[in-house]
Parts: C-alpha cells; structure tokens; sequence
DNA sequence: ATACTATATAATTAAATAATTATATAGTAT
DNA sequence: ATACTATATAATTATTTAATTATATAGTAT
C-alpha cells in the first residue's frame, strides 16, 4: 500500500458521521465504551465495529481494564484534522450564502 | 445536513486514492482536465465522476475556457488538511515499527 | 460453579460507491 | 454545414460499506 492510499484509508476512516462523532467525544481525552453506548444512538454491535474501523486507520488506541475498555485518540493531530475540515465546511458555506 | 455529517462528507470525498491524488496535484494550482487525464492511470469518465464528487463536497472549483476545463483548490486549508494526514500516517507507520 | 455485564465478532441483508461502457453536450476547426 | 476534441453524464454491473441480528469472549459478582 503506498503512501497516498494509506492517507485515504484514513481519510475514508474519518468520513462516516458517527465516526467523527466518536472522535470528537475524545478530543477531551480517553472514554469508555459504556459511555459511547450511552450516549449516541447507535447500536453497541455498530459502534463496536466503527471503533475497529478507526482503530484499523491508526486513528485511535485502545486500553482495556477489567470488563471494560477505554479509547483515545492516537495521535494530537487528529483534532487539527477535524479543525481544520470545520474551518473549510464553514468557508464553504459561507461562499454559498455570497 | 448537520455540521459534523457535512464534515464526514468532507472526509469521505478525500477518501479514495485517486481523489486525494487530484488534490495533490492541484495543491501548485490550477490543472486542465486534459492534463489529469494524461498523468492518471483512470479512465476518462471515471476521471470526471471523482472531480465531480471533490466539486460537491466544495473542495475543488472548476473554471471553463473554451473546450478545456480548469480546477483548483477551492480552498487553501485543504492541503493543510492532506499534510496533516501525511504527518499522522508517518507516526502510525513509526509507532508500529517500535 | 452459575449468572451477569461489557465488548467484540460473525453472518446476513440493505444500501452506497466505484468502474466500465456508451452516449451526450458544447465548444473548435474546416 | 460536417468532423473533431474535451469533458460530462447516464446506465449498468461489480464491489464495498453499513446496519441489524445473533452469538462469542472474557471479565466480574454471587
């Protein structure tokens, strides 16, 4: 897998709502699972495999205490991501309205 | 269309390897169609739906003149976006190789 | 041990995306 | 006008992704 296909898996990673959801709700530092579960609408099976998804994308870090597991974000970077796609969405819009 | 699916759609416009190679490509500035076409192993047509969707998720302009079609950046921010990637896609590489 | 809880995985089905092929449009050249 | 060129669109088929449902795993509690 070269380089640019690699930055598009993650790309592709990040491109689902409730995966952007996800990682927004760790930008304030680790959650756990339980706490995702409760507090999006979607199924613990989905939300599950959406964490595999973002995982697989080296987007984010498991730890697992007892019955429970933790995630975080893997890496600082990934919150300037999200900055800066809300930065373009918003000038997009903003264009729109001109 | 909530802020964070519009976001997602962002994402997921920059997730596919041809795509975020025709980003990189317009990241120096406007390119004509007709030179995508010779650079890129994809097919005309395929070619023209992927600029279609970068246009619709506002990451790309299109200016006409005459036969040939022009695209660029719509927005500066999106090759901060790609070199962010870049930089996280290195460290997940790095960590993996500890 | 059994029962329970949290999370993960597998199997299935539904829906979306991608590539190919064919065709249309809109401009240029003769 | 006809022929040609560049690009876009439409229709089709193949592939991938997403959601649901059911089940497995691995830990905790009794």
């Amino acid at each position: 897998m070269n380089s640019t296909t690699f930055q598009a898996k993650v790309f592709k990673a990040l491109g689902h709502p409730l995966r952007l959801q996800i990682l927004k709700k760790l930008s304030n530092g680790e959650v756990c699972v339980c706490r995702l579960v409760d507090d999006t609408e979607f199924s613990q099976a989905n939300l599950s495999q959406h964490l595999k998804i973002l995982s697989n994308a080296g987007l984010i870090a498991k730890r697992k205490e007892g019955n429970f597991s933790h995630y975080r974000l893997a890496d600082d970077n990934i919150i300037k991501l999200v900055q800066i796609c809300e930065a373009i969405t918003t000038n997009y819009i903003k264009k729109l309205g001109e």
